[in-house]
DNA sequence: GATCTTTGCGCGTGGGCAAA
DNA sequence: TTTGCCCACGCGCAAAGATC
């Protein structure tokens, strides 16, 4: 289930809105609890602009849900079986990394389940955010090698390795070689 | 071929304006 | 007064061109 970049930037702004709405916020009290500016959300929520990776992190740490919540197409028939076909699949526009959310939605679970297809040479960084820190995650790594930053520490993670860490810490992904690498990331959702 | 400079593009922000 | 949108600008990055 992956779309096209206008597509998608119009389905990321319509759940944005949504999402916004919901909590009864302003493009002003968004704009402070994430710390990304009103015209970016403004600009996000009409289709207008495409978030990265860390944008939208920050923007839906604000929100209070992860980014497998942010993605799951609300509305949508709950069932236990999420197809491989059927589950939604984000492309970050800065990095090209690859993400698919494998855990059906709607379910009620506290605990996701992701596959990230990570490009060779990419970087992603996401900002700590205290709205996040009730979540944890798993990072398991099936293919190639990755650098994962937290706080100060880096750990370099190799085929089978797991490293588990707190979703708010500031924390950053990189594939320091030249062959793309595949994990899959649980993450424990806390308290809803 | 390597290095430096220029140019273009996209992302993100701050300030200001108009409508309710 | 609040809210959402528009505009101008800065920044970072990659591609293209120039120079050695």
């Amino acid at each position: 289930m992956e779309f096209d970049d206008e597509n998608l930037a119009h389905r990321i702004g319509a759940r944005l809105g949504t999402l916004r709405a919901e909590r009864s916020l302003t493009l002003d009290g968004l704009a402070e609890l994430s710390g990304v500016s009103r015209a970016m959300i403004s600009r996000v929520e009409r289709g207008e602009a495409s978030p990265t990776a860390a944008l939208l992190a920050r923007l839906c740490s604000a929100l209070g849900v992860s980014l497998s919540v942010f993605f799951a197409a609300g509305g949508a028939e709950v069932s236990p079986l999420a197809r491989r076909a059927d589950q939604p699949v984000w492309r970050d526009p800065e990095s090209g990394y690859l993400r698919r959310v494998v855990a059906p939605g709607g379910t009620g679970s506290r605990v996701d389940v992701v596959e990230v297809e990570f490009p060779a040479g990419a970087e992603v960084r996401f900002p700590g955010q205290q709205a996040s820190r009730s979540q944890w995650q798993h990072v398991w790594l099936f293919e190639g090698e990755m650098d994962l930053t937290v706080g100060e520490t880096v750990h370099r993670l190799l085929p089978g390795d797991c490293l588990f860490m707190n979703v708010g810490d500031v924390h950053g992904f990189r594939n320091p070689t030249d062959k793309p690498a595949r994990y899959a990331v649980i993450i424990d959702l806390g308290h809803r």
